[in-house]
DNA sequence: GCCCACCCGTAC
DNA sequence: GACGTACGGGTGGGCC
């Protein structure tokens, strides 16, 4: 496409600021400074100067303070929270950077950038000159006309007139009227209550403007009608609000808006200052900067040029690759297309299965899988993958083990950071390439709509498919220095996260086996009692209700029967929790009833009625799937079904395991880490009590009670046992005396004691947590004993709370984020040690501080010994790692 | 019927 | 509000 002309081109520095900040990744330079918000404003105007040369050009931003709005409506903006620290302090060297560019900068006092951004596009215009507004506000799409349009440079999304009516339904002369109906939180401006996008756009469509929906807002039926009319003072209002100034009086006029000549020693030294490499590089060495790749996608249909990329493929050191199925779901999922990627910009996709009305003949699948295969299984070609556990298994599925995986760039975007994004493709390539890719909905559709990949098109399959394999090379290219400069980080992602794949994608496959018939019995007894619960429930109540309704039962139990309210809800409501229903069952009869009611129909729904579902035909077994990129500490997560939060507390929730079971001739084996966490805290805070208490194999609760309540180990009573127990794991979660209180059902001041004494006999406790609350603060994360880190942006947040939850993740997040580590590095071990030799034993599931494997029976006692060994030598720490073994013909007789 | 927020409860 | 990390079911409201 052409790029039209534009003779100016206006940049929204503070809407790139916000959105930068919290899109892009949080960096910070060596000395400390957060830089991320500076380098992503910095690359979009370095982008769109190289992009419009020679174009009038400005960068503007909001003035600090209030603007005329404020006069117009005291609440403007008035519950926006307040500038997080560190963006506030990356303004002024933003600021300082465009100006050393050469680039006019404009803050005017009173008015927003919005408006001079529109004054000054509104000059140009008159001028019969083309204007290019590069913003992420949606607000500005009000100024869109003949001669402006609006880019967002963040998604590289252009939008002109037909773009806004496409976007939001309505013209860009409807824009104002469109926003004060809509009304916007972030600004505070009201609109019309239960009004959004689709009610605005259907009046506007039906009376064309505000003025005429305002005049027949007598028409205008349902609920959402007595909301406009009740709407009709304060629209004008917040039309006003909405409407962005073209007229404000600006210190310099649209001529002089040209580039000056940049500083380029100050940027030198401030690109240095702040570590932006590449770009002190470049003035230093002059280069013009390189034109983005070109793509060149190709989709292969013929043997010829198969047999062309099977020869470049074969002769390459690494290469990316992704595959097209017919399913999220690795166990269901039919191979319909493989892509490849050997340079960025240069990729292909090989389609063997669409099978839609007209599709063009493709090679077989066999022939091309046969072709591949050599080169797939060979260690010596590096593949880059993103998520490539999901290729992985897929391909195992077609007699073919990837060898040769070097990088999963989900894995390096979560070690990087792990809570900077989403680590899926899309997100990912927006944060690092600043690219907007082609989503799997936009070809395949969504909802009930959506359609197997084998039904779309190869004009759109194959770019599509092509693109993933791309953009994962790039992602790698983007991310792999940054993570790969770290060496602790380096070392995680190479010795235990990319190891770990072809681990898990073994459990997955091999699968759990399930006793579908005894839960099946165990629902029709939860079935009936649950019914003889409810008909209990009612007849206390005197009236019938859904048990199953917080809302129905909070109406039932506060109202009706006026008992009083122990606590509330965040939102206010009163509380119907468990801790409160116990409380309550007290002194009243229906609460202990609902109690029963819940953990039975909790137990029912969500395991004995849902987990028979969710065995595969194929291969009669359950396959969950394990999460390596989601949680923040580094644990894994299991979904569809979870098979982390299978009960075991109480007796009836226990039961639900009996129906894990091994085969006939197998035996299940359970080991898992004995007080994992606290070991963990022992090792890291060297204190010399609970080092010793480990050491000498000490029951660490016992120890506890005896050290906090001043008694010999056999005196100590049961409830001090008990309550040291919650200390302890309080501890691990950073526990406030509140928090103690609460849980033990003791006096705050009571449970402040039980803490004072705690750190009185276990100083060096007491050191690291502090001393790790100032870590944290200092470098903004933490990390785990074998480098993982993990950032706490809102450590020095202002607002307490924040910074208080922070706090207590940065207690958390070492000591269970190691023991995560730990159990990685023995699943690596372990299924190394299992490999080929052991066919009869696999793993089957991992539940934080668990490994469960199958076993057949000859082999228990070696394994067992073994899979023992492996897991307490997985790391080397100041107190040994104890792990408990269990055997069983389930998963309850296995503990 | 689909989507989402909310409440609640399960695990470690 | 007050103890960290997850996943998921049911309800109920809004929307199409």
């Amino acid at each position: 496409m052409m790029k039209p002309n534009y003779q100016v081109v206006l940049i929204d520095g503070s809407s790139y600021l916000f959105r930068a900040f919290h899109a892009l990744p949080k960096l910070m330079s060596t000395k400390g400074a957060n830089t991320g918000a500076i380098k992503g404003v910095i690359a979009m105007v370095r982008k769109l100067m190289a992009d419009y040369e020679g174009s009038h050009i400005a960068v503007v931003f909001d003035a600090k303070g209030k603007s005329f709005r404020n006069d117009i409506y005291p609440d403007y903006k008035a519950n926006r929270e307040k500038m997080p620290d560190d963006l506030r302090e990356q303004i002024a060297p933003i600021q300082e950077i465009i100006r050393m560019m050469g680039l006019p900068l404009l803050i005017v006092d009173g008015v927003e950038a919005d408006d001079v951004i529109g004054t000054l596009a509104n000059q140009a215009a008159e001028h019969d000159m083309n204007v290019l507004i590069s913003t992420g506000d949606k607000d500005m799409a009000q100024l869109v006309g003949d001669h402006v349009t609006l880019i967002n440079t963040m998604t590289d999304t252009v939008m002109d007139e037909d773009g806004v009516v496409e976007k939001f339904g309505v013209r860009p002369d409807q824009i104002i009227d469109y926003l004060a109906l809509v009304g916007d939180t972030s600004d505070n401006i009201p609109g019309v209550p239960k009004c959004g996008p689709k009610t605005a756009v259907k009046w506007l469509t039906q009376y064309g403007s505000l003025d005429e929906v305002m005049a027949h807002a007598d028409e205008v039926g349902g609920k959402v009608g007595e909301y406009l009319r009740d709407s009709l003072e304060h629209l004008p209002m917040s039309y006003d609000l909405a409407r962005i100034r073209l007229d404000v009086e600006l210190p310099v006029g649209l001529a002089e808006l040209n580039p000056g000549e940049p500083d380029a020693a100050g940027l030198k030294r401030t690109f240095t200052e702040y570590e932006f490499k590449q770009w002190a590089d470049e003035l230093a060495e002059d280069v013009a900067s390189e034109p983005a790749t070109p793509s060149s996608y190709e989709t292969v249909l013929d043997e010829a040029t198969l047999e062309a990329w099977v020869e470049t493929l074969s002769a390459a050191d690494l290469f990316a690759f992704d595959t097209e199925t017919t399913s999220l779901d690795y166990v269901d999922a039919e191979l319909v297309g493989l892509s490849f990627c050997i340079e960025a910009g240069k990729a292909a996709y090989v389609p063997v299965a669409h099978s839609y009305d007209g599709a063009p003949a493709q090679l077989s699948r066999d022939k091309v899988l046969r072709a591949l295969k050599p080169i797939l299984e060979d260690p010596a070609i590096g593949l880059i993958g993103q998520n490539a556990k999901y290729d992985m298994s897929v391909m195992s599925k077609y007699d073919i083990e990837l060898a040769g995986l070097r990088y999963d760039t989900m894995l390096e975007s979560y070690v990087l950071n792990s809570i900077a994004s989403r680590h899926n493709l899309d997100d990912l390539a927006l944060k690092y390439l600043g690219i907007s890719t082609v989503h799997f909905e936009d070809i395949a559709g969504k909802g009930a709509k959506q359609v197997t990949f084998d039904q779309v098109p190869l004009e759109q399959a194959g770019p599509y498919a092509a693109e993933d394999a791309d953009v994962a090379m790039r992602l790698h290219e983007a991310i792999w220095p940054r993570l790969s400069a770290v060496p602790t980080l380096k070392s995680v992602f190479e010795d235990i996260e990319l190891p770990l794949v072809p681990v898990l994608s073994r459990i997955e496959r091999n699968g759990v086996l399930l006793d579908a018939d005894l839960l099946a019995e165990q629902s029709r007894a939860l079935g009936e009692r649950i019914d003889e619960l409810q008909r209990e429930a009612w007849s206390i109540a005197g009236e019938e209700f859904n048990l199953g309704s917080p809302k129905q039962l909070q109406e039932i139990l506060f109202e009706k029967q006026g008992l009083p309210v122990v606590r509330k809800t965040p939102k206010g409501q009163p509380s119907t929790a468990e801790n409160v229903l116990s409380e309550l069952a007290l002194d009243y009869p229906l609460p202990k009833v609902i109690m029963e009611y819940r953990e039975l129909s909790k137990l029912k729904s969500t395991y004995t009625d849902q987990l028979p579902k969710q065995i595969h035909e194929s291969t009669g077994r359950v396959h969950t799937s394990y999460h390596q990129a989601v949680a923040a500490t580094g644990r894994l997560s299991s979904q569809d079904p979870n098979l982390q939060n299978i009960p075991i507390r109480t007796e009836e929730g226990r039961k639900v395991r009996k129906a894990f079971i091994a085969p006939a001739g197998y035996k299940l084996i359970a080991a898992d880490y004995s007080q994992i966490e606290l070991r963990i805290m022992a090792h890291l805070s060297r204190d010399a009590g609970l080092t010793t208490a480990f050491q000498e194999g000490e029951d660490i609760h016992r120890a506890t009670a005896s050290e906090v309540f001043g008694v010999s180990r056999d005196n100590v009573r049961d409830f001090q046992r008990r309550s040291a127990k919650a200390i302890n794991f309080g501890l691990i979660y950073g526990m406030s005396a509140f928090g103690l209180s609460r849980q033990l059902g003791i006096p705050r001041g009571d449970a402040q004691e039980y803490i004072d004494r705690y750190f009185e006999r276990y100083p060096g406790v007491r050191e690291y947590m502090d001393s790790t609350r100032k870590l944290a603060a200092e470098q903004g994360f933490v990390e785990t004993i074998f480098g993982r880190r993990l950032y706490l942006p809102e450590i020095t947040a202002s607002n307490y709370q924040r910074r208080q939850a922070a706090e207590r993740t940065a207690i958390n997040a070492p000591m269970q984020g190691s023991a995560a580590d730990i159990i990685k590095r023995a699943m690596i071990a372990v299924d190394a040690w299992l490999g080929e030799a052991r066919p009869d034993a696999r793993i089957i599931m991992q539940v934080h501080d668990e490994l469960v494997l199958e076993v057949r029976e000859d082999q228990v006692d070696d394994v067992a010994a073994g899979l023992k060994s492996r897991m307490a030598s997985a790391a080397d720490l100041a107190i040994p790692l104890v792990v408990d073994v269990g055997v069983g013909d389930n998963w309850d007789a296995a503990h």
